[in-house]
DNA sequence: AACTATTTATAAGA
DNA sequence: TTCTTATAAATAGTT
């Protein structure tokens, strides 16, 4: 049996990470899967991507399957809800922005629908008012337990709808973006 | 020994995928693999990521950590030093936005996962009718009624816990199925 | 920068 | 579309 040289690979939090050192290294791993993956998604799909990314340290990257400010400007300008498309892309991102928590949400109830028709195979607690059920065979801890979760989901969803017209009002305010022709095709070498 | 369901995943040609279903199949799949990468990035480095896809039928979604729009300006400004993070309410704004999306993708996965424990323990737990209705087609109003009755009904949880917790301490030391997750032991403080 | 044990993503199949 | 599974690919911690 060989003997192990490395842990592997480990689970981490999805939070900011410390050390600003590993938060480096991981930003130029990460940074590299990332743009693989999108130029995967490109080839695989014939789809046009634009990303854009500043490093913690400020320096920006890009990728574009075509030019980055051509596919920057068609976002800009699409806005399929405006009757002035050029000069509003803001509604444009509140759709966009709209359509990911749609799909998210979507998702979301997918898993939920199926959390109810997995439950009613028991077939048996059938009381529409689950909350005075009887404390039987059931374990508290574990029903508790489940409705937290769904209750943490639900106020999560409410939140997200309040951002969302939050941010609906404030991009409102936003000062236009007036297109510039520039080369955007400038990939630094280095953070 | 279980025979094999399927045959796994399997590699495939990095080229353009030739039937138009499969091809939006994958779209699909990877797009939201791509989105999930970037929130990542940004959540763990601290970086700031603008990222524009049209599909192949043309279709924009964008993803942003702050508005897309404000990391478009930076770029297309060629201003990396700009940016002062709390000096931009629009971004603070989008950064909440952001977090919160990458917060619903972990619910999501919670949700996949109590699914899976759900089906393996074969049990249920009743709900009111309201707490399932379809998000996606409640508007503004009603999430946020919704939200209401869901604080309501967590206070009342809240209370009945009290009531029950001494049974159901005692309770909970017997469960009559196998492994989980859920750590049992512990009711949460905050329902 | 390379390594590798693991985790994560995903191609097919159902 | 959605879910499952086996496998490919990405990557965290180490060297």
């Amino acid at each position: 049996m060989a003997p192990k040289r490395t842990l592997g690979r480990r689970k981490i939090e999805m939070r900011l990470i410390e050390s600003k050192q590993a938060r480096q290294v991981t930003f130029s791993k990460r940074r590299f899967g990332l743009f693989k993956k999108a130029s995967e998604l490109c080839t695989l799909t014939g789809c046009e991507i634009a990303l854009v990314v500043f490093s913690p340290s400020g320096k920006p990257f890009s990728f574009g399957h075509r030019c980055v400010n051509i596919i920057i400007r068609r976002f800009l300008c699409d806005n399929p809800m405006e009757s002035a498309p050029n000069q509003d892309p803001h509604g444009s991102i509140c759709s966009t922005l709209n359509q990911q928590y749609t799909e998210l949400c979507a998702q979301l109830e997918a898993e939920k629908r199926r959390s109810r028709e997995l439950g009613l195979l028991g077939e048996e607690c059938q009381k529409p008012d689950w909350f005075d059920a009887p404390v039987t065979e059931l374990s508290l801890d574990q029903l508790m337990e489940s409705k937290r979760r769904m209750e943490e989901l639900r106020d999560k969803i409410a939140e997200r709808v309040n951002e969302l017209s939050l941010v609906g009002s404030a991009l409102a305010l936003a000062p236009s973006n007036g297109a510039r022709d520039i080369d955007l095709n400038v990939i630094p070498e280095e953070i």
